[in-house]
DNA sequence: CTGAAAGCGCTTACAG
DNA sequence: CTGAAAGCGCTTACAG
């Protein structure tokens, strides 16, 4: 690579000190009451350079990098690079550059990346906590690093954070279910002690308590490393043939959703006739069938801009613990386009 | 924040210099010959202290960040965000982290993250390049910039690059739905000047010509930023009702073929009756069709480990120019599943 | 065997 | 109005 052209350069070309072209440079020309002669002087120079900043140099004087770190389950997974996008873009709009890291769920890589980021000098992290991540979070509440987790939060521990009333969103779901005339209906969820998958069971079961439909609750929890279409295949093939009308099947998340969806293919039951399906999360496939899939709605700007504008009034120095709490919206829709 | 452990306290708690404790953490002990009593007092301090290094520091002095920055046009897109998590545990495994940013195809925002990442002192790039950012990727490589750019590349401009044969991924696809006595094809595609489009469109012509179908040549290029659906109902529209059997539809990226399946789901269309559909890249839309759809594959897996191979070897200062041309395969499929 | 010292490229409190 | 100097936390060529 080339030499880049430091503060040092310009202040020789112009002939005044290095401090004077960092005050120019930073806008300080004012307060420091510099000649508007010199000021010109410099900016001129600096442009005919094409000087650049270090922004490394800059991040060790100040002790802050402009950067944010964000660990999300997997950066492939559409639900997280969504989110991933719209932080991106806050973070930007901010001054801020995003360093992503994948956690796979598994607490030791995300305190890997945990350790990773904070050696990079982040001046945040926006964490989307894993399953046994607690000690982590505990050291950084300590520590007093700017903190906001998305998605999931652990109710003992008193940080910032942005999710969604999973409670609602699925005894949402559950009553519109019962409002259809289905009585039967399952729940597909993650074998996983997180307050959002509890909670999205809890929505269920209480939804049902509160129909009298107590002695029906059904609730599948499915490993995270499982085959989660074969295991949805096994519980779609225990079916009766001939029921009383389809079966509702409410999906805790969008991954499951869609492998509901393979199951539900593989096994040749259809939707609407045999299933009432109700997945989490939007994606092209729920839009694709006819009729379109109706869905939980999961407000994914909101988490992203959120997330960023709780973090930023933390680096700023606000002490205040913000948790924000963001309503879902299901989307009904059953009507066959063709 | 709470203060950070530095090299100086370790000094400090173990009577020695800072050099020596920089050297025994650096595992340089044996060349420097530090006493091992000495060794061991410096790596048991460090524990206590729970000592992280300060990359920030290290790399303003090593002049290295041990950071790529790798520029697509938008990680919420799944093409992208599954590129950008191979490219991310590929870096790990060599010990960097991956700054992502995303153009929006968008030449003059591509250029701001090139230049925010520069000053971020990242040590090489990975880069989707836009369209119309020549200029920038010219003045990476007369910077003498690590660079590999991938998915599409300048012909004209001698750099690193890792893309799909893409002439080769239509040709094979038309001559596919050519032997099939799918005669009518049309090719739906961006226009778009950039390499990886021509190709496609080219390796589509190419084809028709060679199967003596010249004058049955029909291409579609659509504006990135039209209403890609309603262009392709326009286009389905236009087929007339009785015809002599499908048409065939090549799609020339995922979005596109995406937006093709909601077109013909609008128009009410049927699959493999009235249409014969070609996709590009994979997809859950895709597979959960009944018939589960055909496509060009797209080997991601190889853009993503190729692409930080080479970077790689260009950081530890190999100056070969690397070329690579993926193969692309075609997934055929069409027996029904239920 | 070990350390003093220079320096990476900045920012900023302080002096004049 | 402007600059000398210290210092952020490291690494490393050099001296002894």
């Amino acid at each position: 690579m080339e030499k880049r052209v430091s503060l040092k350069d310009i202040a020789r070309k112009s002939g005044v000190s290095i401090a004077t072209v960092s005050y120019v440079l930073n806008g300080h020309e004012d307060e420091k009451r510099i000649r508007k002669e010199v000021v010109d002087r410099v900016r001129k120079s600096a442009e005919e350079l094409n000087y650049q900043p270090n922004q490394i140099a800059r991040s060790l004087r100040k002790r802050s990098s402009s950067t944010i770190g964000m660990i999300v389950a997997d950066i492939a997974n559409p639900f997280f690079s969504q989110m991933a996008r719209i932080v991106e873009n806050e973070a930007a709009a901010n001054g801020y550059t995003v360093i992503f890291g994948s956690s796979d769920e598994d607490a030791s890589k995300s305190e890997a990346l945990v350790i990773s980021f904070l050696n990079r000098q982040v001046d945040g992290l926006i964490i989307v906590p894993a399953e046994g991540s607690e000690t982590q979070i505990i050291n950084l509440v300590r520590r007093r690093i700017p903190l906001v987790l998305v998605d999931r939060y652990f109710p003992d521990i008193n940080t910032c954070s942005v999710s969604l009333d999973n409670f609602q969103a699925t005894y949402n779901a559950t009553l519109h279910l019962v409002e259809n005339k289905v009585p039967d209906i399952t729940m597909i969820a993650y074998s996983n002690r997180l307050i959002h998958m509890r909670e999205r069971i809890r929505g269920y079961r209480e939804a049902m308590k509160a129909s009298g439909l107590a002695g029906n609750i059904s609730v599948h929890e499915i490993g995270y490393s499982d085959d989660h279409v074969n295991e949805l295949e096994k519980i779609l093939r225990k079916i009766p043939a001939e029921g009383t009308g389809p079966r509702g099947f409410i999906f805790a998340t969008n991954a499951l959703s869609v492998s509901g969806l393979f199951a539900i293919r593989n096994t040749c039951k259809k939707i609407p006739k045999d299933i009432s399906f109700i997945g989490f999360d939007g994606g092209d496939s729920f839009d694709l069938f006819d009729p379109p899939l109706s869905f939980v709605e999961q407000p994914l700007g909101g988490f992203g801009k959120e997330s960023v504008h709780i973090l930023m009034e933390l680096i700023r120095g606000s002490g205040k613990i913000t948790k924000i709490q963001l309503s879902p919206k299901l989307i009904i829709r059953g009507e066959k386009i063709c």
